[in-house]
DNA sequence: GTCGGTATTAGACTTTCGACTAATAGCGCG
DNA sequence: CGCGCTATTAGTCGAAAGTCTAATACCGAC
């Protein structure tokens, strides 16, 4: 197989590194870039557009949640998301697929599952750990949330974004240089995607978003250090 | 001492009735009115409207965090609330200092210093855990949020939390028996309070303080029965 | 009692929001 | 190519939000 290309995005270094030999295993000729921020991912993302796929953590500096997985979806369609994180709770997972994530790998999965993990992923198939299935009728509300985000186009989804950072349509149509017309148009598709009836209640939802992940351990003074 | 009420709010049966215990050794003719939701602690209130002290902790059901610390205190201004909560960050006991609790009881505590506090609160006066200070010129934001939450007014408050459930002035007015008109000054006067700018960041100030409370433990598949 | 400060109430007026309509551009398909 | 579909753009207009001014009421201070 010819080279691929792989960005790996987590702020622990040590873990990029033991995820990097891992990599290495399974393929050999990949090109691995790392990032340890969210505005590090994006920049790689920007230098690599053609990426084949990114191995991201959910809790890095700059990322508030699964809403920085939405607007990275929204921005870089085109490249494959994979989530590897310490969270494995089943709602968290579900919401990351329904955002578009192609898999889900809890951080305990053994190493020989990672390696097939990656190589369904290179070969455009989904993989997720045992015992989440891929559509047990979503009865949860946040995933039937995450599912409405995901059907938002990508400039809905940076309209939504400044919207949930309190800006008036006035500022919004500065930054993104179109009219405040348009910006009216565009909160009004959102709201009917999301099916609120007011500006609040979308940021309400946008922010459930930001605030769903709570980390397994929480000892804030230990290095925690995740190797292996 | 003449007899005085207390009102033990706690979800745990359990850890109620030790707490009870350790009330009578100090006040062996206090009469305790226990609630297991914050639903119930509103009924005990409104029954109980010149109890001597709440013992509330943090996680109960239908209470997003420090926001039901903010509403009873607007509701109940005279009933004196101490904090006993899993939590010990310093952050969330500044900022329940700052919204009105006289004080601030780790569950980790020994039963003799809960007795001293218990004391102390009834005697009118305050009391910490060591190493927590009054006032350590808070540097943090979501202790100054606390601050400014707290300078608002009892229908303030009970309008920023329909204005955060993302329902218009219209609803709200009609909600409390007003004129759409006096929505609206409280609105802006909440604004001022706040120090932003339009309803979305009021919105978004308020819901930092339902999210910001993380549980110590996370075990989500224990019963937690909440009966009595 | 009178004064001064604050909470609550409301009307008048300006700005912002959001629904409706619609034009343009890109894109897959027969 | 022409067709239908969607994303993005924008103008218009009634509704909602927010500011300003102000009246009433309550409450502690003098």
């Amino acid at each position: 197989m010819t080279a691929c290309r792989l960005i790996i995005a987590d702020d622990h270094p040590l873990f990029r590194d033991a995820l990097r030999l891992t990599v290495a295993l399974t393929l050999p000729d990949a090109e691995i870039v790392e990032a340890g921020s969210f505005q590090g991912l994006k920049d790689a993302l920007e230098s690599n557009p053609d990426a084949d796929l990114v191995l991201l953590d959910l809790n890095m500096p700059g990322m508030q949640g699964l809403s920085g997985l939405l607007f990275l979806r929204a921005t870089f369609a085109a490249v494959p998301i994979a989530i590897i994180s310490g969270n494995e709770e089943p709602r968290i997972i579900r919401q990351a697929l329904e955002l578009g994530a192609v898999g889900y790998i809890p951080k305990s999965t053994a190493r020989a599952e990672i390696r097939a993990a990656l190589a369904a992923f290179l070969a455009g198939e989904m993989w997720l750990p045992e015992g989440i299935e891929l559509n047990p009728s979503s009865s949860d509300d946040d995933v039937a949330l995450a599912a409405r985000l995901a059907r938002l186009t990508p400039q809905q989804v940076r309209v939504l974004m400044m919207l949930s950072d309190g800006l008036l349509n006035k500022q919004i149509a500065h930054a993104l240089g179109v009219s405040e017309a348009t910006i009216k148009a565009h909160v009004s598709a959102i709201l009917e995607k999301l099916g609120v009836d007011n500006r609040t209640q979308a940021v309400i939802a946008a922010r459930r978003l930001m605030s769903d992940i709570t980390p397994p351990e929480m000892t804030q003074d230990s290095p925690a250090e995740a190797g292996t």
